[in-house]
DNA sequence: AGAGTTCGGTACGCAAGCGTACTTTCAAAC
DNA sequence: GTTTGAAAGTACGCTTGCGTACCGAACTCT
């Protein structure tokens, strides 16, 4: 609806649904402490067992949250894009990341250090409220997860995800079928079945690692019901953008 | 170690590791503002989409946390005991459940209000410190429940399962096969072999829905790494109890 | 004591996805 | 222009777990 050319000097850093439902006296606050970074395309934010050190504030571009397991395969969790922050584990007072964080299509990425967020979080207040806001839709796109994975096919998890990606990415963003079976946890040939199958359904487009969705209303039918629990909790939890 | 005989005459709230994580004085004011229930096996303490009320505190039990699908079929995602709370999403200000939490060994719980609780974690404090560093742990859980639905075989879960278990219920505790299919999110008839794997390796004992636990060390042989990788974070985020 | 219900064991054909491996196609590098 | 490597298609036998179904044993209620 209305334009936000506005704060386009400023670097629009409201791009970012967190941060622009902030109060313009807290954002302006929140914004002084904040660095703008470029992330490229497969580079890993933080590993398991790192000291946490930023939240990321994505103003676009997705960010993967992978738990990987003893024997080095992993498992997408959960995905973050402008609606959201990664390293959630931070604010809550964790010292250490629990999962790995890739970026999964290249972003430009609002960061801030774990000392400047507790001088904006301690004793509470608004950005505090969001966040824990943030944090319980996050806790729901987890849960989700748990049952996905365990309940629904590889079909359905495959258009979940193209569906996720298009809402953060665009129409079309990088990925190949390798590094997709890493995501939904599956191997790389059932991938190119699956995803076979969605292209002949002439629901998305890809050549060598360049994907493009073709069809959204078709995916979300091909999808499970996850995809769309999880969009509506975000929009009650995180309202109007 | 030692004995906490002591404070046996207000009930014990200690059993609870996160109450007894308090320092004394704040122990005492929030104790204060707690209601002590007990809840029987089965019980549900609330639904997805319920109007949040209470967070609960075990003392002893356990609260099973089920992610319910369209189809009504649903997925543990996570469990409760001493350890810990159920409802953190009330704590995170979300007005609706998103899971379902079940009892699954009776249990002795300190419940509290939200206005109360909002009360005692506004602008921070002790109390909320805490309650943020069970909600990293909880992500932790979550997290890794994703992977293991997806990479781990039933039989890993399976005694993965007994071990929680037995950590927050003790030795012994009910459970059908029907029931524990629906945690688990597989078919009766496919826990009757698992479980019938176990039994036969003496690892558990079982009759009509009542599970022993028979050795330990052969059970976490024959978890997958899950459960040790969940288990050390608590330890590490909720020190020494 | 008898009837009904719950619990657990078992079976059989089927589908999804795995492990492994071979092949083709395309793009970038030299 | 050729070489090299990455991406994607395909195949085959195998394992796990599903859907459905039937059965006996044990407990409960009357």
């Amino acid at each position: 609806m209305a334009s936000n050319g506005s704060d386009a000097g400023e670097f629009s850093y409201s791009r970012n649904g967190l941060l622009k439902a902030l109060s313009p006296e807290t954002r302006a606050s929140v914004i002084a402490d904040l660095e703008l970074i470029d992330v490229p395309y497969r580079q890993v934010l933080y590993r398991p067992h790192d000291v946490a050190q930023y939240v990321y504030f994505p103003l676009s571009g997705v960010i993967s949250i992978i738990a990987v397991t003893d024997d080095s395969s992993g498992v997408e969790v959960a995905s973050v894009g402008r609606e959201g922050m990664a390293n959630v584990n931070l604010f809550l007072g964790a010292d250490r990341a629990q999962c790995e964080a890739v970026c999964q299509a290249p972003a430009k990425v609002a960061r801030m250090s774990g000392a400047l967020l507790r001088k904006h979080t301690q004793n509470g207040g608004e950005l505090s409220q969001l966040l824990l806001r943030y944090t319980s839709a996050y806790i729901g796109q987890l849960s989700q997860s748990v049952a996905c994975n365990r309940l629904h096919s590889l079909d359905e998890r495959c258009a979940r995800w193209m569906l996720m990606m298009q809402d953060r990415a665009g129409d079309q963003f990088p990925i190949t079928h390798e590094f997709l079976s890493a995501m939904l946890g599956v191997r790389r040939a059932t991938v190119t079945v699956a995803a076979g199958l969605l292209q002949k359904a002439g629901l998305i487009r890809y050549t060598r690692g360049k994907m493009t969705v073709l069809d959204r209303a078709g995916l979300e039918q091909a999808s499970c019901e996850c995809y769309r629990t999880v969009r509506q909790m975000f929009d009650r939890l995180i309202p109007a953008q």
